[in-house]
This record gives structure tokens, sequence and C-alpha cells, in this order.
DNA sequence: CAGTGGATGCTCT
DNA sequence: GAGCATCCACTGT
């Protein structure tokens, strides 16, 4: 789950063509308090037991909604959360969707992102290799940064928020920042 | 700038 | 009935 963190940094992810580089995810470990899959398979965090690709999307103080990555195998309740995109295509759609123009404030937040991408319930369960999913990976080594995780109570402390270094798409900076470097 | 509080709906206790 | 893996507008410096 970490490696696969760690992996999408620097990936490209669009929805029907709009989208950009992930700069910004979080960890979610299926024995960690935080995490929706803690407590045992409900209704809502059913996709994360199922196989890994697949997206897990929830609805976030009733009012955004959240993407994730499945991560391991099934049964397994790993996943990891897209916080933030660099936008690189779809900028007008993503645009009006979430009635800004600064490229800056529109994918930097989970429930930016998915507002400008147009993620919703309906994608919940969706295969994350296929239609209206793109994903590509990172063709070079990119600088990674670590810190805490935003706005949670429980486990606030673990560094499981992984960013890419110097991004000025992230949702908010990252405090006493470690950097290291991955592999392409 | 920093800090606060409201919107809003669904899930789980 | 509480508690959110959030965002934005508004306040006061």
């Amino acid at each position: 789950m970490h490696a696969v963190a760690a992996e999408l940094i620097g990936c490209e992810l669009y929805v029907d063509g709009a989208g950009g580089r992930i700069v910004e995810v979080e960890a979610y470990h299926h024995e960690d308090p935080a995490s929706h899959g803690h407590r045992g398979r409900t209704a809502r965090n059913a996709v994360m037991f199922g196989p890994p690709g697949f997206a897990y999307v929830y609805r976030s103080y009733g009012i955004h909604w959240c993407l994730n990555f499945v991560c391991e195998e099934a049964g397994v309740a790993d996943a990891v959360l897209v916080r933030a995109l660099e936008p690189l295509a779809g900028l007008e759609r993503m645009a009006a969707r979430r009635g800004l123009s600064a490229a800056r404030l529109l994918c930097s937040g989970p429930g930016r992102l998915c507002e400008a991408l147009g993620v919703t319930g309906a994608h919940d369960g969706l295969p994350l290799d296929e239609p209206p999913f793109e994903l590509r990976a990172r063709t070079a080594a990119v600088e990674l940064v670590t810190g805490p995780r935003i706005g949670i109570t429980k486990a606030a402390e673990l560094p499981w928020r992984y960013g890419l270094a110097g991004s000025a798409f992230v949702s908010r900076a990252f405090p006493r920042a470690t950097t290291s470097v991955t592999r392409s």
C-alpha cells in the first residue's frame, strides 16, 4: 500500500480525458483506525475488500466525493486516497465544473479533484485501467515528500501523506519536509 | 494572513 | 444521535 502510494506520485490520471499529474495521496491501511476498512466490511466500503486496481468513491461530509485506489489482494482493505492533481488536460471542463479558472485550485484537495473530474458515487467500484478512467505510469524518477495525513483525528501522527516535492498543486504545504527519490 | 463556523447527508453505534 | 479521509466564506488582525 505504501509502495502503491509512492508509485502513484507523478503518474497521470484522467477521467473522460480531464485530469493531470498526481501530486498528493494518502495511504490507509486495514489495521489503521483512520481507515474506512478498519472496522470490517460494510455496504459503503465493500469495494475496498475487493481486488486491487478499482476505484473506491465515498461521500465526505455529506457534500464532497473522495476517490481512492484499492490496493492489495481481495480481502485486504488497503487503499490510497488521491488528494491532489496538477491539471494537464480538460482545463476548461474542470474549470466549468468547479466554477473557477485558477489552475492552482482546480484539483488541490480530494473534494475539489472529484468535482473537477466529475467523479461521483457512480464511479465506485469501476476499474481504474479502463474508460472512463485512464492511468499513465510515470516515466522518470520523482522526489517525494512525506508528512502527517490531513483532516483525521485517529492515528493523525502517522506520516502517511505523500507528495511531489516542490509542487504548487498540493492541497497544503508539507511541514518539516523530508524528501526521498523514487525509481521510475 | 490565521482562525472559526456553517453547509449537508450518510454511515455506523 | 454522533461523527466525519472537506470546502468556502467570513471575521479580525
